[in-house]
DNA sequence: TTAGAATTTCAGTAATTCCTGAAATTGAGA
DNA sequence: TCTCAATTTCAGGAATTACTGAAATTCTAA
């Protein structure tokens, strides 16, 4: 496999970010590599492009399929596994946002809400203060994403470039109640 | 110091997802045990509430300090320096946001303006265009969290209770006309 | 059913990150 | 300026995480 200097660049700094975003190193170049592939490619291919072993290759692609990153096909006359990256950079957005939320959000909630449903003394008044916030927090901003989710991806972009023009509509104003009553009818 | 059991629970937690997160153990329970803790803490008072040594909890919050989760100050008569964790969790928030991005997109975006400025051969013109979607999407996402950033934060939390609701402002359609004339009047 | 190619597992080692105690530095009050 | 409490730095050891090669397993097609 040659990998030009375009790519290789790209992959090094994947792989470099990788630890900044909770995966390895090599975890990191199996992405970009797929990533910018414009075929697919099988295990032995990624061996080949990225000099890493065979085995940390397996366990590479097995995580990046544990994030959803990754999906794998088969070529006619060839049982070796092809690997890709999605297509669409949007569903990878998307997919990213929520397996974030799984490992790094829903462990906090769960705990939050455990803690809170016990009884505590007058002296954790403060503390579960504080931890109701948080609770708060975490699930307006969890059940926001998850309704972005599920708007389509043209619409996501349109809101975004909205920016915070958006907030023109929230104000109790003439305009949010025109858009009301108009809604309405 | 004393740890309550809730505390001690919260506490352990936050050490604990800390490598999800990108931070050590011990910078987690360090910011855990401030945010819960009604009265400024001095390095001391950390030593003993986490039993960690004194210049792990110097080097934690260090750590806190350049993610800004933490601010300092001094009591009358006493020259230790006390530590907190900011009162508004929104605020919390929106630095958080903001220090993610630092570390972990920005990087990317210079990586990506680089490499795209320069030539590229025929055989790159994949990798080149899947390059472009990548930072069309960053430079997007990263406008828009810039833009929410400047928002109060009663708004963002009506935006975030609107939900996919605001989705309907944005069909072009006669409540989408209906606001703009109205706005511009 | 079997041969052997493809893939995964895993124990051991390498590399990295974390944490500590000791020493150095800082800085406020005498 | 000097003293000493408070804080920081840092070298080295501890703990964790990453990676490899060899062995085991899986699976297709003959």
């Amino acid at each position: 496999m040659d990998v030009s200097p375009l790519k290789q660049r790209f992959i090094l700094h994947f792989g470099e970010m990788g630890s900044r975003w909770g995966i390895n190193r090599t975890v990191g170049q199996i992405y970009a590599l797929l990533y910018v592939s414009e075929k697919p490619l099988n295990a032995d291919q990624i061996v080949q492009a990225l000099g890493m072993s065979r085995s940390n290759v397996s366990m590479g692609l097995k995580e990046l399929q544990s994030w959803r990153l990754t999906r794998s096909q088969h070529m006619p006359g060839d049982r070796r596994e092809y690997f890709t990256a999605p297509e669409d950079i949007w569903e990878i957005f998307r997919v990213l946002i929520e397996e974030r939320r799984k490992r790094e959000i829903d462990p906090t909630l769960t705990l939050l809400r455990d803690a809170l449903m016990e009884e505590h003394s007058a002296e954790d008044e403060h503390a579960a203060k504080r931890m109701a916030d948080m609770l708060e927090l975490l699930e307006l901003a969890t059940e926001w994403a998850d309704d972005l989710q599920d708007l389509p991806p043209k619409t996501v972009v349109q809101l975004m470039k909205l920016g915070g023009g958006v907030s023109k509509f929230l104000k109790p104003s003439k305009a949010r109640k025109a858009v009301d009553t108009i809604e309405n009818t």
